[in-house]
DNA sequence: GATATTTGACCAAA
DNA sequence: TTTGGTCAAATATC
């Protein structure tokens, strides 16, 4: 399954290229906006193709990832254990890719979790500074989740945000963010469970309707990206997205079958994935479509577009391979 | 005063 | 020796 969204990505980046190559042969005029559109799904495309050989070979070399909640000498607040762990092997287990248009990332930020933030670095390779943010609950009650936040290279609107551990603090804030537990609703429209995805579906409608503040920052534009990650089984858990919900607790959200990406964009000026060019109104009945719908997650796999302002260039992934002589 | 953030230093893995 | 992750003192904010 990886390798077909491999080969699906590299496919893209080169289908792409081509239609680059076109721009810039017989459309020579064509506004520069849209070959840097186009340079950018490219760069994306072969970003997302190496993450997923980067995750790869972390299975192959490493086949318990587990999250590090698990193993010995990761609790930190056991002084005695301190620096025992270290970068790749710290079990940085769960990506999540969040893009803004705006300039502001703070509501983007806000996952439903109380976070401290505890240092940053510069990341040798990276344009920008890594941010080290740990649960706010850590010594209160032992709660070890952790994440690390660093901007894109290839895209500064894009905020890279790896999770670690599970959030065992019982946290008092309403939940946000629904839109992190689509990727699990959208498994089950793949898998045609459609009641299951019903009960899934009323139950984000009650929640949006108890949580208006997320549409504010949805409204600014957001992209949610989870990676897949070899671990699947436990990230939704940990994952710092949180729903109240028992089911939620219990797995149902969990344990999606399938490696793919998980793609999502909530945003009047970002609904660019493949596959997900509709025209989006935000309000909260249509971000309930716009959550559930299925064609946008799991056959989109992450392509940064602004398709706003690259309208002709909207397509499916299917039909890239459906129809190469597109691009000839 | 309590809590959060910043930032230089430290540690250990690579 | 380099570098990522963390600590903790200083500083900022409420």
């Amino acid at each position: 399954m990886e390798k077909a969204m491999l080969l699906n990505e590299l496919t893209q980046g080169r289908e792409l290229t081509h239609l680059l190559r076109k721009h810039l042969h017989l459309h020579p005029s064509s506004p520069p906006e849209t070959r840097h559109l186009l340079l950018d799904k490219i760069l994306s495309s072969y970003d997302k193709a190496l993450s997923m050989l980067n995750s790869i070979s972390m299975v192959q070399t490493k086949p318990n990832v587990s999250s590090v909640q698990e193993s010995p000498g990761s609790d930190a607040s056991d002084k005695n254990a301190r620096f025992k762990k270290r970068k790749t092997c710290s079990g940085w287990s769960e990506q999540v890719r969040v893009c803004c248009s705006g300039t502001s990332f703070e509501g983007l930020l806000d996952d439903g979790y109380c976070w401290r933030k505890y240092g940053q670095k510069d990341i040798l390779g990276s344009n920008f500074p890594r941010a080290y943010y740990r649960c706010t609950h850590r010594y209160s009650q032992g709660c070890l989740a952790a994440k690390q936040v660093q901007k894109s290279n290839n895209d500064p609107t894009i905020l890279e945000v790896k999770y670690r551990g599970r959030h065992t603090c019982s946290r008092g804030r309403a939940s946000h963010f629904i839109a992190a537990t689509v990727p699990s609703t959208t498994e089950y429209k793949e898998k045609g469970d459609h009641s299951r995805q019903q009960q899934q579906q009323q139950q984000l409608e009650e929640k949006q309707k108890q949580s208006k503040e997320i549409l504010v920052s949805f409204e600014t534009g957001l992209k949610v990206k989870t990676e897949d990650l070899d671990n699947r089984d436990d990230i939704f858990p940990s994952f710092s997205f949180p729903v109240e919900s028992e089911e939620v607790e219990n797995g149902l959200f969990v344990s999606p079958a399938t490696s793919e990406s998980n793609y999502f964009s909530v945003s009047p000026f970002h609904m660019g994935s493949f596959g997900l060019c509709q025209n989006v109104q935000t309000s909260e009945s249509d971000l309930t479509e716009i959550i559930s719908a299925p064609t946008s997650v799991t056959n989109s796999p992450i392509v940064d577009l602004d398709i706003s302002s690259l309208e002709k260039l909207e397509f499916d992934p299917s039909f890239l391979s459906d129809n190469p002589e597109f691009f000839y």
